[in-house]
DNA sequence: GCCAACGTTGGC
DNA sequence: GCCAACGTTGGC
């Protein structure tokens, strides 16, 4: 079982809104880093804290799991969307997605600077600066610990 | 709204 | 293949 830290702009798509819909298609990533981890590494049943970034404040919402992993984007070849990627192949698609489902709504939302206050929470990849990826693999350990700063049991 | 960090693009 | 220019992310 594996740990992911997945962001998401909560003006566009918060924890209430996946609690809302249950299963969401994570479609529209457009990062080679992150299509990597969501086509080669991620399995369902894999658990993940939802980030909420861009926002006041920024931190740690929720939980939710992996349903499925490795699912083609069908926003790539949808001249509609604004994810439109002409230069996709459909024989050999470029862009991978993956589905997630609602656990578990943070009692207590885990602010970034609290983030960055634990000294348990050392290496987690998004207290440090300049770290972009919407994706991120995460320790078990890390994992367990911003839970438990949450105020929820897993 | 600013700006640092970083990814991508394209000229050469 | 290098690297400058540009675009985007995301904290503050």
């Amino acid at each position: 079982m594996a740990y992911w830290l997945m962001k998401s702009e909560p003006d566009v798509f918060s924890i209430d809104d996946l609690k809302k819909v249950k299963n969401e298609l994570w479609d529209g990533v457009r990062n080679y880093q992150a299509r990597n981890f969501m086509r080669d590494e991620m399995k369902p049943g894999d658990q993940v804290l939802f980030y909420h970034s861009n926002a006041k404040p920024s931190g740690v919402a929720g939980v939710a799991k992996i349903k499925k992993a490795a699912v083609v984007d069908p926003s790539q070849f949808d001249k509609k969307s604004e994810y439109y990627d002409p230069k996709s192949n459909p024989e050999d698609p470029r862009w991978i997605c993956c589905e997630v489902t609602y656990v578990k709504k943070f009692k207590t939302f885990v602010g970034l600077p609290e983030l960055k206050d634990n000294k348990n929470l050392d290496g987690m990849m998004v207290i440090k600066k300049g770290q972009r990826l919407s994706i991120q693999p995460l320790d078990k350990e890390h994992f367990e610990e911003v839970c438990k700063m949450g105020g929820v049991n897993v």
